[in-house]
DNA sequence: CTGAAAGCGCTTACAG
DNA sequence: CTGAAAGCGCTTACAG
């Protein structure tokens, strides 16, 4: 690989000269600019960009890391969406995506700290809503921009962060399950020890009280976010008989496509008999069968936002402080209904 | 940050002793290491990566380019399965991934080409079943490993690829189809330059070709991997009356819900009256109504094989040569059936 | 406008 | 086992 002397020589000139010619944010005159590019474009050089991010303490990249250890994680919609965010954003901004893999949560905050720490990244975007213990403070102090994809506690308010009210959205679909005469309704969650199951639930029951019902405890129940989680939520709780819900509310369209297979295969009309919404607003969604009303959470729109907010501060060089929150919006379909007299 | 310097001066060692106990390759004195150690546990030290990676000339990181212009593009299983690929293969031997945005095909040459360029990364994967144009030529100039995901043309048969055998498969489909009855099927490619819509049409022809069977052109048509571009091919198709199709093959299973969303909305049933088969075997196959035969490809295998020969040609210093192809299955669900005769 | 030099933060042959 | 030095390939104040 020719490097910027071999250009130099070439050109008959300085190296820093043809540093200058590459970099472009100093005058150069014209005719020692074409010398150069004749000479680079002969040489096929182009400019090493690790030993540029050395020189210019700056990577051009910022990073994200995935808990690839789930099944369920590639084949919801919330990864493709996240990734459709961020490149969006950082496309726009020449930045490129840095993403790590791990297998499991606690992994997964080794291998962000690991970035990090190494300055591997110019900022993180951290799938916090995902996340289940609380790294904002670590985070602070290891002096790098950072977003949050979630709310982080009180203590903490003052970082940046992209939500999506997840507790107060939630609270609406059960209004709405309420409204439609349901009163044993079903939270199925995702993986129990993670923020977004957590705010959801709080959604979910804070929506109960509200309406005075009192929760079987047995209606709470977790997916883990992935098809399978659904189905066997529905063996679970078609067991409390006059107690089974006559409404489900999964955290996932995955979920949510679980519980129709588990409530078709036992032969029960959705929604004549039983009222199911999903979470996400996916493309499958839409095409289940029935359709289903599903809490539409436009994830891409909202990394793509964090994004911003993380490139924006990177560039300005203080830390990220804006925080924003985007409306989500539930989408009435096919699989929710009055709830029946019994 | 601290540096190794700092690390360095507190442990009252040179700092290539620092450097040397953080790499581990060579012999420390056990006081010493504990020494330095504690000196960078105290400090909060971490090898800044940049550095490193331009002393040993290694990224650790592997690229992909992908294309967020297309809509499609993160709704299709495709490309949470290539990611989920590559992640499980490059965690595995700590390799992080680098992924590039690029809008549009032209720019993903030009992205892919940046990165190779400037040695972002050491070794790329090259989604090119995907791509229209050949590029292979140019990457052997760059001298940098890669592997091709789609078999390249017979000039560059030595380069190293993982292939899926479009063209055999979708024959294998076409076969079935016509074994059910079918005669009048139809094709829906996806974006007509691309290499996989190529390979899928030229097996279709040659199914159609060995069963004596006159290709009326309309038939073929492309939907560009997106649901309602398999939803406008039907539009079209239906206007051939006596010629239309009995059959839709579909090159991925989005555009196979397109069809089916068409189909129904004219009250056509499937598999009753008109059979589909989708490609991929994307879950939302299995819980759209009716549920979808499809062609199986195992993409997050292909792409973690492809993964694997790349890192192992890094970890070797030469490069990749290795060739691949896997298998794909046809699934059979609900939404073929035989052939009405009229 | 351009050259010469120092520096970004590591690694690693070379001595000892 | 450890130190001193050179080098990885750029960028950028500092002179002129």
């Amino acid at each position: 690989m020719p490097t910027i002397r071999d250009v130099a020589t070439r050109a008959g000139v300085h190296p820093s000269t043809v540093s200058r010619v590459f970099t472009g944010k100093t005058q150069i005159s014209e005719v020692t600019r074409v010398r150069v590019l004749a000479a680079a474009d002969a040489l096929g050089f182009q400019p090493n960009a690790v030993a540029r991010s050395l020189s210019m303490q700056r990577t051009n990249m910022i990073a994200v890391v995935v808990p690839h250890a789930f099944d369920g994680y590639f084949e919801d919609s919330y990864f493709p969406e996240v990734m459709r965010g961020v490149l969006r954003s950082a496309y726009k901004h020449e930045y490129r995506v840095l993403v790590g893999g791990s297998s499991g949560r606690a992994d997964e905050i080794v291998q962000l700290f690991d970035i990090v720490g190494s300055r591997q990244a110019d900022g993180i975007l951290v799938l916090s809503n995902r996340l289940d213990v609380d790294i904002v403070g670590a985070l602070c102090n290891q002096n790098i921009p950072f977003v949050l994809m979630g709310k982080p506690t009180p203590e903490y308010e003052e970082v940046a962060w992209v939500d999506s009210n997840d507790a107060a959205y939630t609270g609406q679909v059960v209004d709405y399950l309420i409204g439609l005469g349901h009163r044993r309704i079903a939270y199925v969650g995702g993986d129990p020890d993670v923020l977004v199951t957590k705010e959801r639930q709080r959604g979910y029951c804070e929506a109960m009280a509200r309406a005075g019902i009192e929760i079987v405890p047995e209606w709470i129940d977790y997916g883990f976010f992935v098809e399978d989680g659904g189905y066997q939520a529905v063996q679970r709780m078609r067991r409390l008989n006059g107690d089974a819900p006559t409404a489900y509310y999964a955290a996932n369209d995955l979920m949510a496509l679980g519980i129709l297979r588990a409530l078709r295969e036992q032969g029960i009309d959705v929604p004549g008999e039983i009222s199911v919404v999903g979470t996400n607003g996916s493309l499958i969604s839409a095409h289940s069968h029935p359709p289903l009303t599903t809490l539409h959470v436009p994830y891409a729109d909202m990394t793509a936002k964090a994004t911003s907010i993380l490139l924006q501060s990177i560039h300005t060089g203080d830390m990220p402080k804006a925080q924003h929150t985007i409306d989500c919006q539930l989408i009435i379909r096919e699989s929710t209904g009055p709830a029946i007299t019994m």
